[in-house]
DNA sequence: ATGACAAAAAATGAATGCAAAATGGCCAAC
DNA sequence: GTTGGCCATTTTGCATTCATTTTTTGTCAT
């Protein structure tokens, strides 16, 4: 006997409190703002199919609290472009065409190339260590196959990159733009290619030999070309997975 | 008998409607996205002092309705970080410190590197024969030293380039990030100098240069450079303008 | 059986009400 | 004269309520 959304069949089950807060400063000691962040995960994880509508009234019973701090909530997602709000229609999860994506990849690609170019300016010998660590690691993914170890350290190099430009609004606007990726990668479960990977690892010795050298504009060439590389892999992808699933009507 | 707000000292005087809505999309419809505009213009028009409480109360009399529009719509520039919401204690207008501004320099700059790169890729002769003109323009207002249609010129042409990426999301985050800037710039109104000037325009030659040329990478690369050596310039001025107004309390 | 229309039901948008926290003032004590 | 604590007022946060719009459902006619 488990109740569901009628519209959309999702099951209602309250996530548990978010532990980890990466980018609010210090929502989480009000409602509000609380219920931002664990709704936030909620949907980045993908809980809420694409286009679905994202009623009130279920997601309030489900957080056991009033509309009020639900909606600001909801405002604030729409403003990160994570959901989209019809005037008297309620909230949708943001259905993202595939020129989206493109979109947002080429931003993020601007934003990772302009981190490396700031890394240039004040990373340190032990940072770039530390990120050199984290590439043999993914090497060793690579070479066991491993892809989720692969993705994981991967993901930590690029974040060391934007770490390093000290710039604590390029690293929240980054969060924000990563985020509404992670939500399209949670539902279409990206599988690279084998191919893909070889040049990938290709290119993440180029970045980090640029990196070495603090050859800015250089680096910011190939982390660009690199964030490019990705997306045209992604886009393919999706366009593949696209014959079993259908869009949304 | 003009009501002010006891604590900042700010007059309740409520703005015209917005006409020019930029980059929200139809929130004009409802009442907090019609807040949600006016409150956003209000704000980065700088008619708040830095640091200074944004009580809920004076804004809702001053717009006329209920705190329930108001809060979601101050929820929302706090998201974009206009504001900052402390709990409890209210919004205040978020003050930039130097550092802040340096970062958002360096932000914008990389978006702008970025839609240079994307403009080689898909700008059109008619277009880049548009920014010409503009450059002309400015240059003309340049002679002259006419410093406001210089900037306005200068805006246009910037604003072209991010237009030529071909790129929503990144326009829609450039106008956030000028937004935040702009605001500053109300406040203390910059005077540039003259020396820079004339780099500035060689630079812009530069661009424009490198723009006919779809010389990715390198527009890339002077893009980046021109917005630095503009945060120099800013940085050093709001320097200067220390001595004579000295930070908030 | 199907389509259109109308009424009911539900959901959204905004306003109000209420409890808790913060701000400010006042007085006493040092 | 300054400092510290106490109380009144204000302000914030959230829940509840009211009005309007949308969506569903039921009925009837074709």
């Amino acid at each position: 006997m488990k109740s569901t959304i009628p519209d959309t069949g999702v099951p209602i089950t309250p996530p548990a409190t978010n532990g980890g807060d990466r980018q609010e400063n210090r929502h989480e000691a009000s409602l509000h703002g609380e219920i931002l962040l664990r709704l936030r995960d909620y949907v980045v994880e993908g809980n809420i199919p694409d286009g679905a509508r994202v009623p009130e009234r279920q997601l309030c019973e489900m957080f056991g609290i009033s509309r009020t701090p639900l909606r600001e909530a909801l405002k604030v997602l729409a403003a990160e472009g994570l959901i989209e709000l019809l005037p008297n229609r309620g909230a949708r999860i943001r259905q993202l065409s595939q020129r989206d994506l493109e979109e947002l990849f080429d931003v993020m690609a601007g934003l990772e190339s302009l981190a490396g170019r700031l890394a240039c300016e004040a990373i340190t010998d032990e940072e770039i260590s530390a990120i050199e660590q984290l590439h043999y690691e993914m090497y060793g993914h690579y070479l066991h196959r491993d892809m989720h170890g692969y993705f994981q350290a991967n993901q930590r190099i690029h974040e060391s990159i934007v770490a390093a430009a000290r710039n604590e609004t390029l690293k929240t606007a980054y969060a924000n733009f990563a985020g509404r990726i992670r939500r399209v990668r949670y539902s279409a479960n990206f599988a690279r290619k084998r191919q893909r990977w070889a040049e990938a690892m290709r290119e993440h010795e180029a970045i980090l030999d640029a990196l070495r050298r603090r050859a800015a504009s250089e680096l910011s060439d190939i982390l660009f070309q690199h964030l490019r590389n990705k997306r045209t892999a992604a886009i393919e992808h999706l366009a593949e997975s696209e014959d079993d699933a259908p869009a949304a009507p």
